[in-house]
DNA sequence: ATGGTGGAAGGTCCA
């Protein structure tokens, strides 16, 4: 059976509502997790989303800030959310669908600008976040997918300039190991990856290029984990491109993974 | 080296 999944960080579901429901009608994922919604729950604008079919929702909201959630067509059992940091924001949201499988949408801390923890403490709560990341994987079981804007481009063809980027937060050294000590940790496999080993991938570009499309000068910030049982399904990783490009876009393309499973 | 843009606010904060 077929399953597509879908992360997009939309940077406020209320302003861009429109554009949620453009993907769902032109790529129609199973289920949609959305980072930056930017909105309590309950302005959460579902109703259009249910209008197309979208029924079930698990959603986590801060007024203004953070912000995730998970649609889906079929139903949704939610699942309780990691505190991670204990600092009671929205960065994590669960549900298991009817044929058991767990879904996990994060929202990584993006850092802030210098990526030095004794400095900055918006960096120092990233590198715990996904600390904790990989000590909840370890402890964690069964098939499950984790996706979401983890604000960390691992590989040197996940940005544009891996010479440039090194000292530029969302590239660093330390925030790299970091990541890769969660991939592994948790026993996820990176699926963009692993079904696009080679060449440049990006999922962001900036709001600041004068032409984003022409320079594209881009990050490959948005992630598809799935745990080693789910892993061998995975049958092809797409990044909407074509989103960044639509009309008061998001900075980050929706990414499609299709499983089989 | 710097600043560039965008969202939620209706202050600046955050990305």
């Amino acid at each position: 059976m077929a399953l597509t999944v879908c992360t997009w960080n939309i940077n406020s579901v209320r302003l861009r509502a429109g554009l949620v429901e453009r993907l769902l009608r032109e790529a129609a994922p199973d289920i949609l997790c959305l980072q930056e919604t930017k909105t309590p729950v309950d302005k959460f604008p579902a109703e259009p989303f249910a209008a197309l079919g979208y029924h079930a929702l698990a959603a986590r909201g801060d007024k203004g800030y953070n912000g995730v959630a998970i649609l889906s067509r079929a139903p949704l059992e939610p699942l309780p959310h990691v505190d991670f940091c204990g600092k009671g924001d929205a960065r994590h949201v669960a549900a298991r669908t009817g044929s058991g499988l767990e879904i996990h949408n994060f929202y990584v801390p993006a850092g802030g600008d210098e990526p030095d923890r004794n400095i900055n403490a918006k960096f120092a709560h990233k590198l715990d976040f996904v600390a904790e990341m990989a000590d909840w994987g370890r402890g964690r079981a069964g098939p499950a997918i984790a996706v979401g804007d983890l604000n960390i481009a691992p590989g040197e063809d996940d940005v544009w300039s891996h010479r440039e980027l090194l000292k530029v937060v969302s590239h660093t050294p330390v925030e790299v190991e970091a990541f890769e000590k969660a991939r592994a940790a948790g026993g996820w496999a990176d699926v963009t990856r692993d079904l696009t080993p080679e060449g440049k991938l990006y999922t962001w570009w900036s709001y600041r290029a004068k032409d984003w499309a022409l320079s594209d000068r881009g990050r490959r910030l948005d992630h598809v984990w799935a745990s080693a049982d789910v892993a061998p399904t995975a049958r092809r990783v797409t990044v909407l491109k074509g989103a960044r490009g639509w009309d008061k876009p998001s900075d980050h393309a929706p990414v499609i993974a299709e499983f089989d499973l």
